[in-house]
DNA sequence: TATATTTAACCGACTGGTCGGTCAACAATA
DNA sequence: TATTGTTGACCGACCAGTCGGTTAAATATA
């Protein structure tokens, strides 16, 4: 009357976990869902019992990536209320949370970046909209930016520009960090950007 | 005696252009080769006349499509010898192009990305090498940098990580830009950019 | 406690479709 | 007619998703 029971949200989080595995090491379309299931130490049958298919399984790990690295940023920034340690704590846990990942998990982003904007248009996951994502983002450095201007430490500037610019350049660099981890120190660079960012949007 | 005669490297040229276009529609995976032989306006086995197989056309195509834009970043940045010139001009050039091309042409860089990315270890295709693409921009952009502070215009600064920076910053705007046409307005942006690097250059 | 029963959970051989690449036949030219 | 150039039907490797059969945990029964 009562068979084997399986906690179905653990197991679909097993799953999930084994599927960013396989993506960030072969990526989306090389990723074969006998290996997410080999790696899961399951039946490939089983993955079907847990998502629709490969996409929905794309999607999830996709969200739950996204999610990990907001949480982290959020959590940091946080901590303080002034604009500028707020500004330097996202550059550096930005920068952090790849560099302590590898090029494993970047390799994963740059799937997730080229499959959300290559179907940007279609709704089938919405999941994984990365404007959404984009938007959220700009929305934390505007208003950070935004504060520094009304206490008077920040110049005023076009906070929505610098914030896009913010994220186009975090986003760049990691790129580049991706291609060549010789050519580029994370670590070195960070300050770097924060010299430019902060130093540039003080007041004189 | 004297057989039909076609000339080779103009039909390569034209099977590439139109590989671009599917490439850029539809992406490297979705991309058939029976559609860029439609495009092209022959059968698909013609093409394997000119290519040995669809990795070849994607190298070609990726090669022609980069040379283009160093060329013309190139040729803007010599019509002067001013280092704050050259700056301002490679910038605007390298949006501009982008503008121009409309989104397509943003989709296949995307492809070329996460496809360079993947096989940076494999020396399958050595035409598909972003490492040595990416550092004959920072070349280009460094020694500008060093010769605007040999000249006493830009104040010291490690060169090297500034001009990573700028990269990663058009890039990462760009792919702002390509999930989000409407959020970010490139042109308004490209003065962000010029304000925010050659201002924070600038000696005091 | 041993055995039977129930059924959620699991699985991997199979299917149906896709698509890169081949090649034998065909077309055009001089 | 000899040679170059073209072609699309065909082949076979590949793989996402299916499905009928199996396993084993929890309970019922004696």
């Amino acid at each position: 009357m009562a068979p084997k029971i399986v906690d179905k949200e653990v197991k679909k989080m097993e799953i999930v976990h084994a599927a960013i595995k396989v993506f960030s090491e072969k990526g989306m379309v090389k990723a074969k869902m006998v290996d997410i299931a080999r790696e899961a130490g399951i039946g490939k049958g089983t993955i079907y019992e847990y998502f629709r298919s490969k996409e929905d399984v794309f999607a999830s790990g996709f969200q739950i990536f996204f999610q990990a690295m907001q949480d982290q940023i959020e959590t940091a920034i946080s901590s303080t209320s002034d604009p500028v340690e707020k500004l330097r704590l996202l550059i550096t846990v930005s920068f952090k949370s790849f560099l302590q990942h590898g090029s494993d998990l970047a390799m994963i982003m740059m799937d997730f970046w080229a499959e959300g904007i290559r179907n940007k248009d279609e709704k089938i996951l919405d999941a994984v909209d990365l404007r959404k994502i984009y938007y959220e983002f700009r929305v934390i450095i505007t208003s950070i930016i935004d504060n520094g201007i009304k206490k008077g430490v920040f110049r005023p500037v076009d906070s929505h520009h610098v914030a896009s610019l913010l994220i186009g350049a975090l986003d760049g660099v990691m790129l580049q960090w991706i291609m060549d981890h010789k050519a580029i120190d994370l670590e070195k660079i960070t300050d770097s950007v924060i010299d430019l960012f902060i130093n540039c949007l003080y007041k004189k």
